[in-house]
DNA sequence: AAGGTCACG
DNA sequence: GACGTACGTGACCTTG
């Protein structure tokens, strides 16, 4: 059998607008773009690799279609009547894609009239006729009708996707469509094709075209049958558009017979001559696949071994990486050198030197990890490279001390301290000062003025260090970083686990090294970072609303929200007896017990014991059994399936909130205080843990029971005000579009005007789509991502995303701009400045530098709305108290909603003032517009005043 | 410690 | 040449 021949039919123009989407914007060294045709030219290049395989070519033609026009539109005039224009850069690259087949020295078939599916039918069931085999390189579902298994002479036909380098035969056919490639035309028939604009039968998708066709074995016994089914908007459907699904049949149907331009034999395959390719790579700029070519003395078939790309995966392109400097001339960091302040002479001694120096590092060491309950334990002050000392204020009280050390007692030394801390004429430099204000707070201290080494690390450097916790932004990581040095770990000093002591357990000889290592650090971090702030463009976003951010969460955080314990409780336990009986249900069902909570046991209970199907995923081999998966099985009617979905709703509310909620009231306060991180989120958002207040439960009703848990003391209320539609907003101003610009300041519902827009009409289901499509404008939009999103095939959400361009040019640019922006100079900006750095942006892995891209896009967005928001918390307090308001309590942050206690009888004035401080955060340093809308609610719990 | 899942904007 | 599919988070559970 090895004479067998085998020929390739490449699918050239479905290849091509495949290319265009997935490739970057290259263009050659003239100007012309040249992605697509990049990606075409790998291609065949990979194709003619295989010459010599087994399962290679023999014979090989690329098919292209001549014009729009074909036979088709003269049986149906709206055939393909509704595809926007190809895009501006892709146009050129048409006539590039046949230099590119020549310059392979390959045949390039077209034919007026007929498409290119009609001429690879045509091609591919003469050659099977004669006993060849075929492989058509496509992935168009049209073209599978045409897989067939051959047999008594004739060849097999399968399809090969190189993208996905998968091949497609009659199981694969079978996957997709529910029935084998003779029935793949009447499935089609059904379910239409948007992109084509093949009717099909409105209101039929691939899920309902499958079923019929499969229950009655064919389109026409379906349509005939219609008459008999039991009354259904199916029903009536099938028999109204039955002309639809007719005329849709002879439009899927591919032209088997035609003439073929050039007889087979011609598509012989003889190796690639190396000249006109060498030429059309060097014209078009394609230089790793020169170096290949050369390399593989002529032609591309004995170069397999030799990829650059692969080789080099690591390298991160040209994005500037330097966060390295030169080190100042600084001695070692010497942990000897430091002093353990035990006497109030001492004391007074560094008091007097720090506010000489104008300039002090300060940190505290304390009994915990939580501020606001966390009791002071020693203060550690650094004056200059090792000039730095720990002052021990609650050390010993257990058997490590033979006797309590001597130390300066707490009331005095924060007599002694607080003139330093609080004096205008000396800077408190520390290292998530936020921190230690809280602390210090509670004895009375309110540090001012104050600068933070972690906060100006994240002005500078958002995004370049990815890994670690604190975002890269930690003193040891900064410390490794910017000075060498590797800190004293808080394990070393107070071990792990359940030997682990408490900080004033610590011997004060090991304790003076670890504190004032830590200020000296902070002090020679903040000597590095604080000069590059103007040189990088830093400061404005830093001093501007980072810094002045501060001392306004630290009171947030000191402020807490109260939550009715008791509420919590009854849930947990109402939460506890519904899990347990539900528990027993799955039990039944699965006919045996386990553990629900495991995805991996869960897995193999639904898809090995019951039999369900869904396939694996993930590196771990593991089934995925989450949501998407699990209301996917109830809809195919598995009564586990919702029950494992309650089970699962109803044990994360317990856990995650109410439970936990209770632990987290303060003893001392009564009240829950979460803490934010200034340097969680790479956007410039801030983030929330320990608990975290920004995810409780809103979007459904029990969910919605935990956030009438939170609830005002006696005499207040709590007000949410919220930003309404902030990022779209932005969007609208940043992209210039002047459609939803006008829609916003006429205060229209701005998705029903992105469905007017789009759909032409505006009703439930357009809605919701452009409500969809919008937010994945803002994401970073990939088809396939909202191809699953909106239940579409990916080129149907390509047609959508490609309306939406044309109909918002101004998004299409602010995306493009946007992205070249940040691959030259390797990070994003928001309108105020803040910088979001993407080292992967121009990586060869295309996962990643794709990642990097969506990313990139939503950053500007997400951070302009996280500056402005900033803008208004730092201002809130201080409009309130001018306002006569000084009994308002700011409490929580979520994003996009500020959330406040107060006096019911101060709700009146303060609404006002709340409304107009938020409306107008932009200002002065940006000018909107569009306006910023402000919606606000009051009530006797979070949830009521939504 | 990692992976899976799910709560939020 | 292959990879995974919307951005940004944090907490909890199970398992290795």
């Amino acid at each position: 059998m090895s004479d067998t021949q085998h020929l390739y039919l490449v699918d050239g123009s479905s290849y091509i607008f495949r290319a265009y989407h997935r490739l970057p914007p290259l263009t050659d060294p003239e100007g012309t773009p040249v992605g697509a045709v990049y990606g075409y030219t790998t291609m065949l290049w990979k194709l003619a690799e295989d010459l010599d395989k087994a399962e290679g070519p023999t014979h090989l033609a690329v098919i292209l279609d001549k014009d729009s026009k074909s036979f088709r539109n003269e049986i149906y005039d709206q055939y393909k009547a509704n595809r926007p224009p190809a895009p501006e850069d892709l146009v050129p690259q048409f006539p590039l894609i046949r230099d590119a087949t020549r310059a392979f020295s390959l045949p390039c078939i077209e034919e007026a009239g007929l498409e290119a599916d009609d001429l690879i039918a045509s091609y591919a069931r003469a050659a099977a006729k004669q006993g060849w085999d075929v492989t058509i390189v496509s992935s168009d579902k049209d073209l599978m009708q045409l897989v067939s298994k051959g047999g008594d002479g004739v060849g097999e036909i399968d399809m090969l996707d190189t993208m996905k380098n998968q091949r497609i035969s009659i199981p694969e056919v079978e996957e997709k469509f529910g029935v084998g490639p003779e029935l793949v035309g009447d499935v089609l028939a059904l379910m239409g094709d948007s992109v084509d604009n093949i009717p099909g039968i409105f209101g039929i998708g691939p899920k309902t075209a499958t079923k019929l066709i499969q229950e009655h074995g064919s389109l026409t016994a379906a349509l005939d049958a219609a008459e008999g089914m039991k009354a259904s908007k199916l029903k009536e459907r099938l028999i109204e558009h039955r002309a639809d699904a007719e005329i849709s049949r002879v439009l899927v149907t591919l032209k088997e017979d035609a003439t073929l331009p050039q007889p087979l034999e011609e598509f012989k395959l003889d190796g690639v001559p190396p000249e006109p390719l060498a030429a059309f790579l060097e014209k078009h700029g394609f230089t790793s696949l020169l170096r290949r070519l050369d390399a593989g003395a002529g032609s591309p078939s004995k170069t397999n071994d030799l990829n650059p790309a692969k080789q080099d995966n690591k390298s991160e392109a040209h994005a500037p990486t330097g966060n390295r400097q030169e080190l100042p001339e600084w001695p070692d960091v010497d942990r000897d050198a430091y002093e353990c302040v035990q006497s109030m002479e001492r004391l007074e001694h560094w008091v007097a030197r720090a506010m000489a120096a104008r300039v002090v590092a300060v940190d505290t060491e304390t009994s915990s990890l939580d501020a606001i309950s966390a009791d002071l334990v020693g203060v550690s002050l650094a004056l200059g490279p090792n000039d730095a000392c720990y002052i021990p204020l609650a050390h010993g009280g257990s058997d490590m001390f033979a006797e309590k050390p001597d130390q300066v007692p707490l009331e005095d030394a924060v007599a002694a301290l607080k003139p330093l801390l609080e004096s205008d004429a000396v800077l408190k430099v520390g290292q998530n000062i936020k921190y230690d204000l809280n602390v210090l707070a509670r004895h009375g201290i309110h540090v001012a003025p104050i600068d933070d080494t972690m906060v100006i690390s994240f002005a500078l450097d958002a995004g370049r260090g990815t890994d670690g916790i604190g975002g890269g932004h930690g003193m040891d990581e900064l410390a490794e970083r910017h000075l060498g040095h590797t800190c004293l770990s808080f394990k070393e000093v107070c071990g792990t686990g359940k030997k682990a002591i408490p900080f004033g357990e610590v011997p004060l000889d090991k304790a003076t090294q670890y504190a004032a290592e830590d200020a000296d650090v902070t002090w020679r971090l903040w000597k590095m970072l604080k000069p590059r702030l103007p040189v990088e463009g830093g400061t404005r976003i830093y001093e501007r609303a980072d810094r002045p951010l501060i001392p306004v969460v630290a009171g947030m955080e000191r402020e807490g929200i109260k939550v009715d314990r008791a509420a919590l409780s009854r849930l947990s336990e109402e939460f506890a007896t519904r899990t347990s009986a539900i528990e027993g249900e799955i039990h039944a069902i699965a006919g045996e017990e386990f553990t629900i909570g495991s995805p991996k046991q869960l897995g193999d209970i639904l898809f090995d014991k019951l039999g369900y199907k869904g396939g694996r995923k993930g590196k771990s081999g593991q089934y995925s059994t989450d949501q998407a998966i699990l209301e996917r099985l109830a809809g195919e009617g598995a009564p586990i399936a919702n029950k494992v979905l309650e089970y699962r709703q109803l044990s994360k509310l317990k856990s995650t909130y109410t439970d936990a909620l209770q632990d987290a009231i303060n003893a001392r306060t009564g009240r829950v205080h979460t803490s934010y991180s200034l340097v969680g989120a790479q956007t410039g958002r801030l983030s929330s843990t320990d608990p975290n207040l920004q995810n409780i439960p809103i979007r459904t009703e029990i969910g919605r029971e935990i956030r009438k848990a939170f609830v005002p003391e006696d005499g207040n209320v709590l007000l949410a005000a919220d930003y309404s539609q902030i990022e779209l907003r932005l969007a609208a101003y940043m992209a210039d579009v002047p459609q939803l610009k006008e829609a916003f300041a006429n205060g229209e519902d701005i998705h029903a005007r992105t469905a007017q827009e789009m759909f032409g009409s505006v009703d439930r289901d357009t809605r919701a789509r452009a409500k969809t499509v919008n937010f994945a404008i803002l994401y970073g939009i990939s088809r396939w991502g909202l191809g699953g999103r909106l239940g579409i095939e990916a080129d149907e959400a390509q047609a959508i995303i490609d309306t939406y361009f044309q109909r918002f040019p101004g998004i299409q640019n602010y995306i493009h701009e946007t992205l070249e922006n940040v691959r030259e100079r390797g990070y994003s900006e928001t309108l105020f400045g803040r910088k979001t750095w993407f080292p992967r942006i121009n990586s060869k892995n295309q996962a990643e530098r794709q990642g990097s891209e969506r990313a990139a896009i939503n950053a500007p967005i997400q951070g302009t709305s996280a500056d402005i928001i900033k803008r208004a918390m730092t201002r809130m307090l201080p409009a309130l108290a001018e306002a006569g308001l000084p009994r308002v309590r700011m409490l929580l942050q979520v994003h996009d909603e500020l959330v406040f206690e107060l006096p019911t009888s101060d709700v009146d004035a303060a609404s006002p003032v709340i409304e107009r401080v938020m409306a107008e955060a932009a200002q002065p340093a940006v000018m909107l517009d569009v306006p910023l809308g402000v919606e606000i609610g009051t009530g006797t719990s979070w949830d009521a005043a939504h």
